[in-house]
DNA sequence: TTCTTTGTTCCGGA
DNA sequence: GTCCGGAACAAAGA
């Protein structure tokens, strides 16, 4: 569920906390994530200091002095922040009220200034991967995306070469991580919405009007849901075990049967699936 | 037991 | 070669 804006809430409330701390110590509960976890992994950490953590897309990208961790945390992973002296409390706080379980902590990174960053995840989708040497951009991950929306080079001129020679529907389009990096279902759902186009739009048939309200709603919702916190379908929390509140805010996102909470328009909410994703959409407003 | 959920990769048809 | 949709994959809860 994690989508940009929560990546970088992670991103920033981890940040805070943990630059300049260095790894001491690794537990692995399970290394069995998306990918395997090597036996050498915690070798390879230990005594590495954090000097910055970046965000591209949906990943997020911790950087120690020659070596990157590269890490997706999938449908369901949280890095949580622990802090040892007061374990018990925030045990309590983080495993129970908020509905995370300790079976699902899978790794533990212990740092020199009393904070632990717990990776939980019940599905284990998420992973983490270790890169030596080498430039961000040629992360295999991470060479094939394409532009971040907030990029200004994310523009008219940029969707329309892009949709020259495609066809398909504007939904698929902006769940295509080499067009735009970062949206996902929820969001490529809301900005529809907010933009009144149909998720089956052809999108080179798009009008020129269309697209810059639509590219101008994505930068927009994303901006928005960041300062709020991150969407919080229940599974997101940030890493302070501080939910995001952007949930109440979905305006067509799981709404089916519902009315369009648009004023003028009262319309109902459709759910279909398109490529095997849940799509919502109001049936009289979206053209 | 089956369905649904997610992002990503892989594959085959067009 | 490129585009595009579908399947597979990971795990678990309903």
């Amino acid at each position: 569920m994690p989508e940009l804006p929560e990546i970088e809430i992670v991103r920033r409330s981890l940040f805070k906390m943990v630059n300049k701390a260095k790894i001491t110590n690794i537990k692995i509960n399970n290394k069995n994530l998306r990918y395997k976890i090597p036996h050498r992994f915690s070798k390879q950490l230990i005594g590495e200091k954090i000097l910055d953590i970046s965000r591209r897309s949906k990943y997020l990208i911790f950087h120690f002095k020659k070596k990157k961790l590269l890490s997706h945390l999938g449908m369901s992973g949280k890095l949580l922040l622990f802090k040892e002296k007061s374990n018990t409390l925030l045990r309590t706080s983080f495993y129970y009220d908020l509905n995370i379980l300790p079976q699902h902590n899978h790794i533990y990174f212990f740092l020199n200034n009393n904070l632990t960053i717990i990776y939980n995840d019940v599905r284990r989708f998420g992973f983490f991967k270790i890169f030596n040497n080498i430039e961000l951009n040629q992360i295999p991950f991470l060479k094939k995306l394409g532009l971040e929306p907030f990029n200004k080079k994310f523009h008219l001129e940029y969707f329309k070469n892009f949709v020259k020679s495609r066809k398909k529907n504007i939904k698929n389009l902006l769940m295509d991580q080499t067009f735009v990096s970062g949206l996902g279902n929820i969001y490529v759902n809301e900005a529809l919405f907010i933009s009144k186009i149909h998720p089956l739009r052809k999108c080179n048939n798009l009008k020129k009007k269309e697209i810059i309200i639509l590219i101008s709603n994505i930068k927009k919702i994303l901006r928005d849901s960041i300062s709020k916190g991150g969407s919080s379908i229940k599974d997101f929390i940030n890493s302070r075990g501080k939910s995001g509140n952007f949930q109440q805010y979905f305006r067509v996102y799981d709404k089916e049967n519902k009315n369009c909470s648009r004023n003028s328009c009262r319309g109902l909410i459709k759910k279909i699936w398109i490529s095997k994703r849940s799509s919502f959409y109001c049936s009289n407003c979206q053209k």
